[in-house]
DNA sequence: TTTAGATCGTCTGTTCTGCAGATCATCTTG
DNA sequence: CAAGATGATCTGCAGAACAGACGATCTAAA
């Protein structure tokens, strides 16, 4: 996590509320095993992409063998499982438990709390505004993490 | 280095142009001891506040034994000096060479025109709003990390 | 003044995370 | 069927960061 430079105004001031967002959304997500990317392992899951744990682990750009250790903890609480793939059986296909369900929509849900908290200051038509800026810049910013089925599709 | 969560319309765009800035920022800063947080100790340096070392890390958010081999890094490559504080032989005050002062200069143009480079997609008036929403959003943001002197002053 | 406690910077040892590489089973291609 | 590629896992290692201890020094109370 490499904080930005102080001075520069942007890298200040996007780092700074960066800094919170992240900062609050790990207090929600604390719980949750893997943390942030148990998260993502986890929405990823419930979108039944069923995509190998290699191509998921490229998509959130991980190490594989961090994804299996990441797999292993979700597992562990319950909230997700390994199932054999009926077409390749050196591969597991990542299904989401009932609790895994659950766990999910609180999450998300606790997330959109946090996003409303970090916009509290702005009224709701510079809210709009600054999402359409950041989509805008965001999506000219080719980063392969958050862009993922441009690169490797299910 | 947590990323957020991708559903989130905020976390993703905010995650995503945050990365990218500091993605190039980090090939700036990729010569400089100690990265971007390097940068960060000189820039105090230059800044003469003459703090200790512990209310530095304090201020940066890293550990005061980090703190310790950061600035042996820096030292050793004659960017910057630590001189006995004659007020307390205890403490080191740290303070930057003329090396330190040049390497500092370029590295600020390079990030600036790191900036340049992630709002190149905005018009100018855009990139001032931005600016505006960002700074209302940090200002309101209670992060120890970039609001130093509140917490500790020198 | 003397003494007890706090503080500064450093050093040591430990823990944790992530990566490279090897391994085994399986798929695919020739 | 043989040879190579691929999926998931495991092992070992390297780097970073933290807690704790340490010597030196400052500060405040007796």
């Amino acid at each position: 996590m490499p904080t930005p430079a102080v001075e520069s105004d942007l890298g200040w001031a996007l780092g700074a509320v960066f800094r919170g967002y992240v900062r609050a959304a790990e207090q929600v997500l604390a719980g949750l095993p893997g943390g942030p990317r148990g998260y993502q392992v986890l929405t990823t899951a419930i979108e039944g992409e069923s995509c190998s744990q290699q191509t998921l682990a490229h998509r959130l750009g991980v190490d594989k063998t961090v994804m299996t250790y990441l797999i292993d903890d979700l597992e562990r609480t319950g909230l997700v499982e390994r199932r054999p793939d009926p077409t390749d059986r050196r591969a597991r296909l990542l299904s989401a438990t009932d609790a895994g369900h659950r766990r999910h929509t609180e999450t998300t849900a606790a997330l959109h709390a946090v996003e409303a908290e970090v916009l509290t200051p702005l009224t709701p038509t510079e809210r709009e505004t600054l999402r359409d800026l950041l989509r805008k810049l965001a999506t000219h910013q080719g980063d392969p993490t958050t862009h993922p089925c441009a690169t490797n599709p299910c």
